[in-house]
DNA sequence: CCTCATTTTTAGATCAATCTAATAAATATC
DNA sequence: GATATTTATTAGATTGATCTAAAAATGAGG
């Protein structure tokens, strides 16, 4: 008796893996392909194949030969709810352990496997219901609705002023860099130039004077929201104390 | 480089609850025999025999045919740190989120195996380094050093004045119950008398006017330790605002 | 010290998740 | 549109953890 409606089915943490990368995929507008899956999870294409005709057996997605998957309703449905934990996870660990950003994915890799509906539960009041993860990514609601996401792709921005939405990156490298040269979620900073030929941008984070020169590659995994053109400021910057460093103290051994 | 010194040897999970139970085993003074290790299990005997092999190639223990297991050092420097992990994972659930006594166990006993080394120094950072878990088992330190527990077998005390030490069982029904009656880690008591023929003992909770009836085999898991005998008091106790309420609410849904 | 009940091990399977190598389908190129 | 390249599937194995049923060792009672 009791609550949790319809839906109970329990998966391996394979297939919550197997839902998630299939769901990201599609976010990309991208086709969920045998080998785009088997990349994503580093394993083999034959396994993909494999696991897919079992995810349809079992109703989680549609799958075509040759073509690909896509979720069904109950396969975004658990995707979702795996998302939303692994978001809320992230942010716990920022918030309450003080992980840095970097560090942050792969703890909540794990977890969101192995915690109950009640941790997470616990957490997200504990976190008073946040809406973003410590890389600005939307954290989906208890019911699994998702905030429509507005922001814009670095690499396709022209000059001017924005700031940053979200960096959807989880190598802890690149984001421990990005770190190094001032630039996070919320992070103000103008555009300045776009070197051609897929050169690199010119950038200016608000926290640092020096510009930043980010390849395009790179700068995909930025996503920014235009700000009103306050002129791009001649390299006055008056030194904010570094702003946005809660939360990140503490971390690297 | 760097720290972790020797034996950073992964195990799976399952290996692990197969240490953990041998070490809980071993702990009670008992020999650690296959079909008692596949009780504590509940997998089929078989199945031990052939794990309890396996883990004796891998050096995390002794294992003689028809005879049992004992831990090695290795092994049992594995086990103590899973144990660890548990009880600093219960107290974590318990205080930070508001998990009641009977909630924390299975929970940790996910999480045991999913959190990494740094979760586990941040949230004992966190606790300020607690010795003792919700249910008042001790917990190993960092370099995996034991405290001695002095503590009595309920069932085998006669009467007298008592403070409960720990509480070494997970059953949430069992712990419900004694929480329910006002008997948790840290209550004062009195044994008031036991019946003969493994009848049930006669006990007063300080917290409750009341005395409870609680038979021999739910004593076996209750341990108490002895206080300097205040006569029995005449069902006086002057009511504390029913004490210890602290981490315990909001938990039952 | 022989027999019987209990405990343990062996033998043979299964299941989920993975792999490699071989084959087949789809797509791209000339 | 015929061929070459890429992508996907099939076939066959492997690994870890588990099971059941049958056989063997242990130990208790006479």
């Amino acid at each position: 008796m009791a609550a949790e409606s319809q839906g109970k089915a329990t998966v391996s943490s394979t297939v919550e893996d197997y839902l998630k990368v299939v769901l990201k995929i599609e976010d990309m507008k991208q086709r969920a392909s045998t080998s785009r899956v088997a990349r994503h999870l580093d394993v083999a294409d034959a396994t993909v194949t494999d696991m897919l005709r079992k995810l349809k057996k079992a109703g989680l997605l549609e799958y075509k030969p040759y073509y690909g998957a896509t979720l069904t309703r109950e396969g975004r449905r658990m995707a979702v709810r795996i998302l939303r934990r692994h978001r809320l996870l992230e942010m716990f660990l920022h918030q309450v352990l003080g992980y840095g950003w970097e560090q942050v994915h792969q703890e909540a890799e794990r977890l969101e496997h192995a915690v109950s509906d009640l941790f997470i539960s616990r957490i997200d009041a504990l976190l008073d219901f946040p809406s973003q993860d410590p890389h600005g990514e939307a954290i989906p609601d208890a019911r699994g609705f998702r905030q429509v996401e507005d922001d814009l792709c670095l690499a396709e921005a022209e000059p001017g002023s924005y700031s940053v939405r979200k960096v959807t990156n989880s190598d802890p490298e690149f984001l421990a860099y990005l770190d190094r040269v001032g630039l996070r979620p919320a992070t103000r900073l103008s555009l300045q130039e776009k070197a051609p030929f897929q050169g690199p941008l010119k950038l200016l984070p608000e926290s640092g004077r020096e510009p930043v020169y980010l390849g395009l590659e790179a700068c995909r995994s930025i996503f920014v929201l235009p700000r009103k053109d306050r002129p791009p400021a001649s390299a006055s910057a008056p030194d904010g104390p570094a702003s946005r460093e809660a939360g990140t103290r503490g971390s690297r051994k």
